[in-house]
DNA sequence: CCGTAAGTTCAGAAATTTCTGAAGACAGTG
DNA sequence: CACTGTCTTCAGAAATTTCTGAACTTACGG
């Protein structure tokens, strides 16, 4: 087997991933292109060729990644196509991404014990979840501080 | 609005969040159920009763959850309903089923920098993404760690 | 200014996920 | 040991997500 065909085996994977993670379908096979192309920047004929996709789906997907900052699109010098590629703090910011997640299950947690009295079962319980995501969420900001120090941009 | 009415919509977002973190819809609205309701433990039928489901939905659900650990079924004293309640573990065990996405993540970075040259765009990009993957990876278990250690069990 | 390539939008087709309902298995109970 | 309530399983219905294709908009290039 090719290192081609390993490749795009990965990206499939990572695709795959990305999509059990809460991405949806098409962004996540596109951003997996931009990370695994032979160059520098990519466009969207670029990718409807690389996927197989109307030229509609990869509209859509990028428009998606565009919004939640994965991606950017360059300053293109006067040409017919525009030119995109994925931005350099993208993993932090999909990180940062996920962690609402575990904010508005912070809040639901909040709520419910709002609404019941000590010694519920229920208020217990959520006392647990609240204060295991109080945690997380104290503590991630400083992760990737922590990371972004030791990783001065190159 | 009710307080009853109030814990409900609050179970609903929970649920929503679980959903858009990966998690399936069913099992995600019936994990809202046992983390709300006033009994220290729950039937199926209980569950069943709650979200208007059917059975066949519930067993599903309830056979997920209990699967992946954030569920345990009581040594029901001879009964013929079989009893469940959330684990005490639950959001850390939750929390390192996500990171296994981060670790497929990391082994596709992986394989596309090994079948890429330096100097090649992909080869440096895949480097990025690894080296976040792989700080993440060799973080998060302390922090749990360190969650357990400040959290000693009640 | 046209002509044309590139990108956008959206209605509806296609595919997938999700749920139900009914049949069957199992275990407690009388 | 038969009866009954509980749980499991799974084929197919229903709902939702996902993708396409065609019409439309935009802007470069001649």
């Amino acid at each position: 087997m090719s290192d081609q065909d390993v490749q795009w085996q990965a990206a499939e994977r990572l695709a795959l991933a990305l999509t059990e993670g809460g991405m949806q379908r098409m962004p996540a096979r596109t951003l997996a292109v931009f990370l695994f192309t032979d160059a520098e920047t990519v466009t969207m004929g670029d990718i409807a060729d690389r996927l197989g996709v109307s030229a509609g789906s990869v509209s859509g997907a990028v428009k998606t990644l565009l919004s939640v900052g994965l991606i950017e699109r360059l300053p293109a010098p006067g040409s017919r196509r525009e030119h995109y590629r994925v931005r350099d703090d993208a993993w932090p910011t999909l990180f940062t991404k996920q962690n609402t997640v575990l904010r508005v299950l912070l809040e639901a947690a909040e709520t419910g014990i709002a609404t019941t009295a000590p010694g519920d079962p229920a208020h217990e319980r959520l006392g647990r979840m609240r204060d295991f995501y109080q945690f997380l969420l104290s503590e991630l900001p400083a992760l990737l501080r922590r990371w972004q120090q030791e990783r001065p941009r190159p």
